[in-house]
RNA sequence: GGAGGAAUACCCAAGUCUGGCUGAAGGGACUGGUCUUGAAAACCAGCAGGCGGGAAACCGCGCGGGGGUUCGAAUCCCUCUUCCUCCGCCA
């Protein structure tokens, strides 16, 4: 009970696994250090943990004292014998496991505290760098359309449009909110219909729509807390409950605490939701048009695999969210993150990035990675390969597919003609009924 | 929002009032066996799973979660969560 009740509900697994910590101290801190920063705490966390061993043995040694003892009186109770010379002996016993598991306790607070709050290992073959600059172009698709006009940004088009109405949504809410009308209503919608449909039905993923509020036990177990709980739209309530940032969070917790059949992997699901953040750090940053809002809608894939196979699940994964650009026809290009622009939870991470003509660039509007057993340890998520083998924790991966406001921006400013007008992808003309927003 | 009831191992379920041979009765399912040409039925046997400490022997923890009382808690106290029934309200 003294275990589960620090480290998690049911489980009590640490995040990073501590056991090949103490084997691999030095390799695993050189390649945590690769995402920037000095993660040599952790030579003292494994100092702590050796303290912690001992007094566990101690604390265990007294309990199985008493427990003998105990059961001794019980048994002397039944019998009518005298009690008292017994009761003497186990005087000072509660004392002595009092203070030890006091000592134990704030050990075990601190281990966790070190190890909650420190990232997954980068994978050792993905490149080493500081932020994204040292992210690795694996190829691009498509060519960047050539204007014969300036092109327009996607917040003059969809105002002109009066398909994007930011200055009431300001109203309704405030800055990073915008409202959809009309055909931009439906795009967006459509979006969400297709991109769902597409991996249902082509892809094999089951759909789920979760709640779009979490508890923290949620939000700590994919690894967004405790670090980054200024992300987060707290619900004023006294429960302990978040805004859904992503749909990896609702759709992983699904499982937690779980013990999934082997042959019922891999898991996968799409997911649609709307997604809360505070982007808190980016103050400033994309402040026009609906690149970086508060609220956005997501279609994502999320996948619960054997350990073996999690690498090929992500490059099929990759193949999926890819489909959605290419059936779009959309520039984009697919990076490999550097280990210092690589989530918290994440080993490897891909983005696809589409063209943007307004910005000249290629933004994000994809984040496929592979969390392996990182999040799996840390939600209590394993699997049995046959009735009889021990639990393993599963590999856990998501993937954007896509961020759908963005998409829309793509869409707005790729197709955007001389006039101002819209040109609807092929594939969405029989969800839109049109084949042009004007 | 109001009033009640419940949570026990894969499932059902006893135990909780009256704390101690309950590391958890009894079914069902499952696994193995007997019988059978084969199967069903019947009968016999096995059966928490897991986590943690330890080289091992073995030990510690587990009756929704957390905390407390006690030498000792499934059983007593506090607290949280979930589910059910009724009333009210509501898409």
């Amino acid at each position: 009970m003294l275990r589960a009740a620090f480290f998690y509900s049911k489980g009590g697994n640490s995040m990073l696994d501590i056991k090949k910590l103490r084997e691999n101290t030095e390799y695993m801190i050189e390649l945590l250090n690769r995402r920037g920063g000095d993660f040599s705490y952790l030579n003292e966390v494994l100092a702590q943990d050796e303290r912690r061993r001992k007094i566990i043995t101690e604390v265990e040694k007294i309990k199985a004292q008493r427990n003998e003892i105990s059961k001794k009186i019980g048994q002397y109770k039944r019998e009518k014998k005298d009690v008292s010379e017994i009761l003497a002996q186990v005087d000072n016993i509660g004392a002595d496991l009092k203070s030890k598991e006091q000592e134990l306790k704030q050990i075990d607070e601190y281990i966790k505290d070190q190890l909650l709050n420190t990232p997954n290992l980068p994978h050792p073959n993905i490149p080493v760098g500081k932020d994204e600059e040292g992210n690795v172009e694996l190829r691009k698709v498509g060519e960047p359309r050539v204007f014969d006009f300036e092109p327009k940004a996607h917040w003059d088009l969809g105002t002109d449009l009066d398909i994007l109405d930011f200055e009431r949504a300001a109203k309704i809410t405030g800055s990073r909110f915008t409202v959809y009308k009309g055909l931009g209503a439906r795009l967006e919608r459509v979006l969400i219909n297709w991109m769902s449909d597409l991996h249902a039905h082509e892809h094999g993923y089951t759909e789920i729509i979760p709640p779009y509020i979490v508890n923290g036990d949620s939000m700590l177990a994919t690894g967004q807390f405790p670090k980054f709980k200024d992300d987060a739209f707290k619900v004023m309530d006294d429960r302990d409950l978040y805004l859904n940032p992503t749909a990896e969070v609702p759709t992983i917790n699904m499982h937690r605490n779980e013990t999934l059949k082997g042959e019922e992997l891999p898991i996968k699901y799409t997911a649609f939701t709307t997604a809360f953040r505070q982007e808190a750090g980016s103050a400033g940053r994309d402040t026009r048009g609906i690149i970086r809002q508060h609220q956005f809608n997501k279609v994502e894939l999320i996948k619960f695999t054997k350990p073996e196979n999690s690498d090929k699940e992500l490059e099929e994964m990759l193949m999926h969210s890819s489909k959605v650009l290419d059936l779009l026809e959309l520039p984009y290009r697919v990076v490999t993150l550097c280990t210092g622009d690589l989530g918290f939870s994440m080993r490897k991470t891909y983005d696809l990035e589409v063209w943007l003509p307004s910005y000249n660039t290629y933004r994000e509007v994809a984040s496929i990675s592979n969390a392996e057993d990182f999040q799996a340890r840390r939600a209590n998520i394993k699997f049995k390969r046959d009735k009889d083998s021990k639990p393993e924790f599963v590999h856990t991966l998501n993937g954007s597919a896509l961020a759908v406001g963005r998409t829309v921006v793509a869409i707005l400013e790729n197709n955007q003609q001389i006039d101002g007008t819209i040109v609807i992808p092929k594939v969405l003309v029989p969800y839109m009924r049109t084949e042009i927003i004007k």
